[in-house]
DNA sequence: GCAGACCTACTCGGATATCCGTTGTCCGAGTTCACTTGG
DNA sequence: CCAAGTGAACTCGGACAACGGATATCCGAGTAGGTCTGC
């Protein structure tokens, strides 16, 4: 029962792309020196998000990382599962066939209560980290955190967030 | 989010130790080959129960273990923070604070959101798993499981159960 | 002056080492039962 | 015949390796922009 430390990065990181203007990007670097990581690795969580569809990256010098859809749209559920994987955390390893008396398949139809309380307790927890939007973390960041800090990220992100073809023929 | 498999293992043997007699108990032999585990490695689990109180321990020939107190009053959670540790699965490094510009302590007063969020999550969590009795699990076993399974778990559990005072040394 | 091609710089992405935790195993401390032996 | 001492066997407990995954790092593929050259 160990998250990895890449969840906080992520979910920091995802925040912080959320202040960013409409399509414009990020690149990791910045990213990690926001938050005084390491870009190497920090480019590897990045990489889980955007294989799971959450974040979008652009590549090339003026490239970067941008939210895949609206912030109101991502729950934590999502960056979570996206990092740590979608497969529980509890796996029965039925382990109650095991025993020295074997017994039919057919004994063992019925799941394993152990295995559905924990799997019930899991559910209670994700659908917890579902009910928290990312638009949510940056509300309340706003709203509670100390100005100052909330001001140095916002020009943090001005300085170092690159437009993607301001006047290009792809515009919508 | 990954749980060890000593989780599956510790929950097991303490529902086959709430079917042994009041105060007999059980050798951690038994209990492995019982689920086909390694018994020097189910010692360790066995040994983190003893030491939260969960389960007691009888050294000698005879001895065993026993749970510590009634299985009404030993929940799911009791078991998994045995084994899996009481600090929660997600820890804040504060990253927020690591970047670029450095800003006074007194901005960081209030805590973080996304930590707050997280604990709320797995309060969420350990509350469901708190609702479930050991006891709730062996009825459930009793009444859902196969009747060939559940029968030949009880003679399991009779046949390798001692008793702490033997008044007749009746061994088949 | 302008268009095209080339070159550079910057980005992400995956492949590659390193470190720590869980897994798995072993041997030692302690206790109770059974046997032996002396009364 | 009975009781105390002795030995042994069985138990738990902690210390000692081995594997796997997370952590951390580096180098390569790809792209956009800037620059140089020819027209």
């Amino acid at each position: 029962m160990k998250l990895g430390e890449g969840v906080e990065a992520a979910i920091h990181c995802a925040a912080t792309l959320a202040s960013v203007d409409g399509n414009s990007t990020m690149p990791g670097a910045a990213l990690a020196e926001s938050f005084g990581l390491s870009p190497s690795y920090l480019l590897k969580h990045l990489n889980m998000l955007t294989a799971s569809g959450i974040l979008e990256s652009v590549p090339g010098p003026a490239g970067g990382y941008r939210l895949a859809r609206a912030a109101e749209r991502i729950t934590l559920l999502d960056i979570v599962l996206a990092i740590e994987g979608r497969e529980p955390a509890f796996r029965c390893g039925e382990i109650r066939r095991n025993g020295p008396v074997k017994i039919d398949a057919s004994a063992y139809v019925k799941p394993c209560g152990i295995n559905a309380a924990m799997l019930k307790a899991e559910r209670a927890y994700r659908a917890a980290l579902a009910e928290v939007k990312l638009s949510d973390i940056v509300a309340d960041y706003a709203a509670e955190g100390d100005p100052r800090s909330f001001a140095a990220s916002c020009a943090f992100v001005e300085r170092h967030q690159r437009r993607q073809k301001p006047s290009s023929t792809n515009q919508a």
